[in-house]
DNA sequence: TATTGTTATACTCTATAACTATA
DNA sequence: TATAGTTATAGAGTATAACAATA
């Protein structure tokens, strides 16, 4: 199937292919644990930013209010997180726990497997420069756009 | 929010976040043709292939037969394409019709727009490293992976 | 007034399973 | 037997709209 020119010159359309084959490669890895890897993603930044609440969880993911909720209840009813008082009377603290503990530590094992693994045509050199790139990747504020 | 070294690390990851960016902005792009970006690719495809069934289409798209009837099916309802006898009883000859090229051809300057926004502060050289980078993600055959 | 969590509902995208017609 | 299209059904992921409690 050719792919033409006006695909091939988008950088969108390269990233997304890429995007897909790198997430088939790490959901496939996560599929002892079933668990996605938006899910491991969300475990690990509850990790990191203990007493968390949804809403910023969800901003964090690009996901909203609710959509963060429904996430939370999953990993809550799998036991790998906790919702405890927040700061104030709205707010919940989120909280891995000790069981989501050992279970993001596997998953990371397996999605750095496969992360390496999919990166392995490139050198040390290419993937910094890679990731560099990525990262610069974004809207550039125009004219008029400021406030 | 603080990420951390795990999810800055891997490689997946960064290639995901630069994704959802980049399609945001091209969704954004084609907000007045009802398409998503995905949609327009199939299009594109199939303007590229004209004559092309569904299965072949599928197959480009990363999707099953199922899903790419139900994506023909909206293209066809849309008056953008068009279903022909092909090569033998089994099989659709999928066409662009003519407002078809027309609406590719506007979303194509729309979403070239977004996407020069969103790698404007790439060199050009930088742009050609990326997309070279992008291509060589993928997984590496192993010792007993082959058939 | 604004924010957080919550619930109900709906939409998009994709998949599986089964069927029909054709090869 | 295998393949293409088709249909029904289901699941994941996300969103909007509305509400209650709290700030």
């Amino acid at each position: 199937m050719k792919q033409g020119v006006d695909l091939q010159s988008l950088v969108g359309y390269q990233v997304q292919r890429a995007n897909l084959r790198m997430e088939v490669d790490a959901r496939a890895a996560l599929a002892d644990y079933d668990l996605s890897p938006a899910k491991m993603t969300a475990l690990i930044l509850i990790r990191d930013n203990a007493g968390c609440d949804q809403t910023a969880l969800g901003r964090a993911l690009s996901i909203n209010r609710s959509s963060a909720m429904k996430l939370v209840n999953i990993l809550v009813d799998k036991g790998l997180i906790e919702r405890r008082p927040g700061r104030d009377l709205r707010t919940n603290a989120l909280a891995l726990l000790p069981r989501g503990e050992v279970q993001v530590e596997a998953m990371l094992k397996a999605v750095r497997a496969s992360d390496a693994r999919m990166t392995a045509r490139l050198s040390a050199e290419e993937l910094e420069t890679l990731q560099h790139l990525l990262g610069r990747l974004g809207p550039v504020e125009e004219e008029g756009d400021a406030e």
